[in-house]
DNA sequence: CGCAAGTATTGATCTGGATCAGATTTACCG
DNA sequence: CGGTAAATCTGATCCAGATCAATACTTGCG
């Protein structure tokens, strides 16, 4: 393997692109550190793979803003358990919970890593009125950016071929992983082949089978979980067809 | 047709049940009329069939509450329009254009009806920081919700059968119209065949040929538009299996 | 009232991806 | 390290639903 092949989930997002960040700019606190917010911060709290952060039917309390490493998310509908999505560093956890007693999902690490823990349920009493109204502000948006996201997967489910599916999955990943500044053309894909399958909903054979087929028109460079996108213009002319 | 058939969606929200008393409720104006709310709420606007509401790439400003009538939203999603969802009457349509410049949906009536349109721009100006704070907290709650509802649409992507995904979406329009006090078992299905197939991931011809066949079991009774649940339980248990 | 355009329905065919079965590689743990 | 369980990959079969084609029904409008 290349040594320059970067693990990227695994690198921590730097604080100026982290939502904890963002949450102590709208406070008012310009201070990178965002030492102002520790009342109801915990700050770069470590998680090893597989952690629950939070389990379906708890009560809910906290958000998650994950720091380095990755989660995935599961609910189960109808019965059985069906991945529902995954989180990358810089993205908030939970917050589809807000307005509810209790959770709705399972949130798990991928891998070991470090989240920041905000209690929801102390803004009111921590906040004075006026950071309470931009705290509000910023995490309105963040809920109507995280019904974005759904809509964008909600467009999975018009998607014709397997291959547009798994497509349109890569570059969703490289997009969110731009977002916050990271290699969007190399990274790491931290979840099982099975959870990637279940998130798109097809057969994990179709998914490898597809990854393959895009590997041998020379899209991608598949090495285990690491992806190289090789040719962007190329996937995104495929999905668009 | 017997006279009793109720096409649900064409009568009007109670006052009580529609989002916008929510909202004066809010604001501590327990007003059932919600006239305390008119500096920034244009009340029971008309509208006609096929009226758009706000379109695609348009500037956002306001949150549509649906008063009666029905109206159906679509985004442009890689070259073509796709169909994201219906909003029934007691629904908000808009939030997730919240934090956003623009709007990226085209959402238009369905039916003549009613809508009432807040004025999202002029809350910040328009209202106390407590009423504003109990506001923001509303609008918070429902963009989490509409969250909720995305996530439910998310999980047809993982339904292995077209019958599924149909009974999935009947029992899903029941359900909200229930919520809202309408009759839950009888209903009328506003949006033409092509547009639920959109919706579902599915062709129109897949759409009809289950239909059908639900109502061959007994299941459903159709009449064109007209849809009537006769067996509620028997397809909770065909979503479940 | 009748025609045109859209909407809904039925019928026949064919293919992409689910499913099952098995081989191989990778990751984990003492 | 080495051994075992889990994850990944390959191959073969089959069917649900897409697609194409043709026909009915419904609605609006001059």
């Amino acid at each position: 393997m290349a040594p320059d092949m970067q693990l990227n989930t695994t690198s921590a997002v730097m604080c100026r692109n982290c939502a904890l960040y963002q949450t102590a700019r709208v406070l008012g606190l310009e201070t990178p550190d965002c030492s102002s917010l520790n009342r109801i911060v915990l700050r770069n709290h470590p998680v090893n793979k597989n952690e629950v952060l939070y389990r379906e039917g708890e009560s809910f309390r906290y958000l998650y803003l994950i720091h380095s490493g990755s989660c995935i998310s599961d609910a189960t509908i109808l019965g059985h358990s069906r991945v529902m999505g995954f989180y990358l560093p810089g993205e908030i956890a939970g917050i589809e919970n807000i307005g509810q007693k209790t959770c709705n999902h399972t949130t798990r690490a991928l891998e070991k890593g470090t989240i920041c823990q905000l209690d929801f349920s102390a803004l009111d009493e921590t906040l004075t009125p006026s950071e309470l109204i931009n705290v509000q502000k910023y995490l309105l948006g963040s809920a109507a950016g995280h019904a974005r996201q759904l809509q964008w997967e909600r467009s999975l489910t018009g998607m014709q071929t397997a291959e547009q599916r798994v497509v349109a999955f890569l570059l969703n990943i490289a997009s969110r992983l731009d977002s916050h500044g990271f290699h969007a053309l190399q990274f790491r894909l931290p979840m099982s082949r099975e959870a990637i399958a279940d998130y798109l909903g097809l057969a994990m054979e179709t998914v490898i089978r597809t990854l393959k087929s895009l590997q041998n028109q020379s899209l991608i460079t598949i090495k285990a979980k690491n992806i190289e996108i090789n040719d962007e213009a190329a996937l995104n002319t495929l999905l668009n067809s």
